[in-house]
DNA sequence: TAAATATTGTTTACAAGGAAACAATCTCTC
DNA sequence: GAGAGATTGTTTCCTTGTAAACAATATTTA
């Protein structure tokens, strides 16, 4: 408490060890830390590979769908959406039913984009969490599961 | 796989659901979003407070260090503490040692507001992860300690 | 059916956070 | 000890994400 620290070993969090909101922003950080060592210079990023994923496995999906689910707000869609539109990757549909709404579709050179980005992204993926063994590694998934309440 | 998603529930993530980096994120947004809920009112956000935080655990601790341990850039660290500085909680030093380095500890006014702001931050950080079980909480602090390599 | 309310996406204006270039200081090497 | 290189913090500019007001369409209520 007292101690100056030398080392950033040496930091006291005290009760922030048991703060569980903490200390998943620090995992999520070492995460993206992780990624743009690994992979950053790839063109897409996180948020977009899983806005065209989650495109690819649910074809027509709506926008406010597809932000609910991975908790992206509105306005940063909106944002999102047009900028891979601009790159040919998103389709977008006004269906007749709710003309409000917005159908998200792949284009077929989104389709080809995300199946090669997935090779990568999923391969870096799996090395997140290498410091863990196996047994961890999936049990940290299922608690995340079940916190997410997916 | 082509069954269009009527309700969040619905939306298919498939692999994303195996993926740690993914999951870690998408937890971290939810853990944001409980905070705003929450206590969103106070005038101290999460990074703020294990700022101050940190710094009452370890008086005089180095910009640099702090920024390790919290995973804060150093330009990010720069407006954050001064920010905190002007609102007269935290008072900077250069050492003599060394006198690139600016030390840090907290005024008698921020010491009493992170007492304070301690009360509501852990009493709402204890409700993080409020549906699972007491054992699956721990477990899921226990490997994110480990993740992190804490 | 007409008016009030809710939902969906967009726009605009801003806050949070990062990258790169910089200035000051310290350390290492010769 | 003089110069090369590293470290620390700051500044500037840019990207990412949000909040609030808005427009268009749906839904509910009277």
């Amino acid at each position: 408490m007292d101690t100056l620290a030398r080392t950033a070993d040496d930091v006291e969090l005290d009760r922030l060890n048991g703060a569980l909101g903490f200390l998943l922003r620090l995992a999520q950080l070492k995460v993206y830390e992780h990624f743009f060592a690994e992979v950053g210079g790839r063109d897409l990023r996180p948020g977009e590979f899983s806005v065209l994923w989650v495109i690819r496995c649910n074809p027509g999906i709506r926008q406010s769908m597809l932000g609910q689910r991975l908790m992206i707000k509105r306005a940063h869609m909106t944002k999102l959406i047009r900028a891979l539109e601009d790159r040919g990757l998103v389709s977008r549909c006004i269906p007749d039913e709710d003309r409000r709404a917005v159908e998200l579709t792949l284009t077929a050179v989104g389709r080809t984009a995300i199946d090669e980005a997935a090779e990568w992204f999923f391969t870096y993926e799996d090395g997140v969490g290498a410091n863990m063994s196996a047994a961890e590694r999936k049990q940290l998934l299922d608690l995340l599961h079940k916190f997410i309440g997916l």
